[in-house]
DNA sequence: ATAACTTACTTGTAAAGTACAAGTGATTTT
DNA sequence: AAAATCACTTGTACTTTACAAGTAAGTTAT
């Protein structure tokens, strides 16, 4: 890691907390351009790798990328394991800490999915999201604890 | 307006989207360090005016406020009105648009609440988010649309 | 009435962060 | 053994941010 990458690491342990305000506090931990993507992939579509991550259609750059999973690694937001059977490979994986950020994840997409006429968001999952958030909320995490992948990149 | 801002502004209204995934479109609507402060201002703490913005604890500088107010207006998330009775001030308020971001807030605060050691977020609060969520979005909706100030700022 | 103050900004500049292109070294595949 | 893949790192130009200072319109105090 290098020294860019040091002082970011740093001030992800909150040396530099502008506030102890909640908002403040997730916006200091995942409130940049690209982290919420990060996670949107690990939650909803199954990515698990570095190069999983740089083929998502928003095309973020590989410098970055790397700051904000060292970044996710050290708010504990984010686990990074050696892959099974390829050595070159590791394989990225959302804590427990972020797998809670999924009720706040639906309640962005619910909101993004009311006012952008062009949403990509898929109206079944909106609906369930609405009238069966509770149901919706197992049933991800479920399937995230078996890795099983239930929806496509959008 | 300057170049620059005109150059946000434009970019404000998604000429240049990175994709119809409604957590890009989020981000790329408040996604950035300071709009969510902005917004938390307006939805908790009864601020209304520039002054009250640049005033907050996280020390926003007047330039980056600037830009961002541009934005959000923009967005259709605040409504700039002039003051009633001050001609030099403007009054700032969530739009519908804005007020509906109240729920991705919440849970925003819950998880922030339940992570962070040294949160300022008030237990009682909390508390209300998990148990009665709906109610208390009622309220604070109400207190938006009489301008009643439930909390101070943290 | 006028000077001092407040308000909502704008401007200038240095520092920091981002985007893009091109490596690099350790594997794995062909 | 060569070519490809993988997870990065490095270099550089460009953009954005932070901080300090200034400005014009409007209000308050004397």
């Amino acid at each position: 890691m290098d020294k860019k990458s040091r002082a970011i690491y740093t001030m992800g342990k909150q040396q530099n907390r502008r506030s102890d305000c909640p908002i403040n506090f997730a916006l200091q931990t995942f409130g940049d351009t690209w982290s919420l993507l990060i996670i949107r992939d690990l939650m909803f579509f199954g990515k698990t790798s570095y190069g999983d991550f740089l083929s998502s259609e928003e095309h973020i750059s590989t410098n970055i990328l790397a700051t904000r999973l060292f970044h996710l690694e050290d708010f504990g937001i984010v686990e990074k394991m050696p892959h099974k059977t390829d050595k070159r490979k590791d394989t990225y994986s959302l804590t427990q800490k972020g797998i809670d950020l999924l009720p706040a994840l639906l309640e962005i997409i619910i909101w993004s999915a009311k006012y952008d006429p062009q949403t990509a968001a898929p109206k079944e999952f909106v609906a369930e999201a609405k009238t069966n958030r509770e149901q919706l909320i197992k049933q991800i995490k479920t399937a995230l604890k078996q890795k099983k992948v239930l929806y496509q990149p959008l």
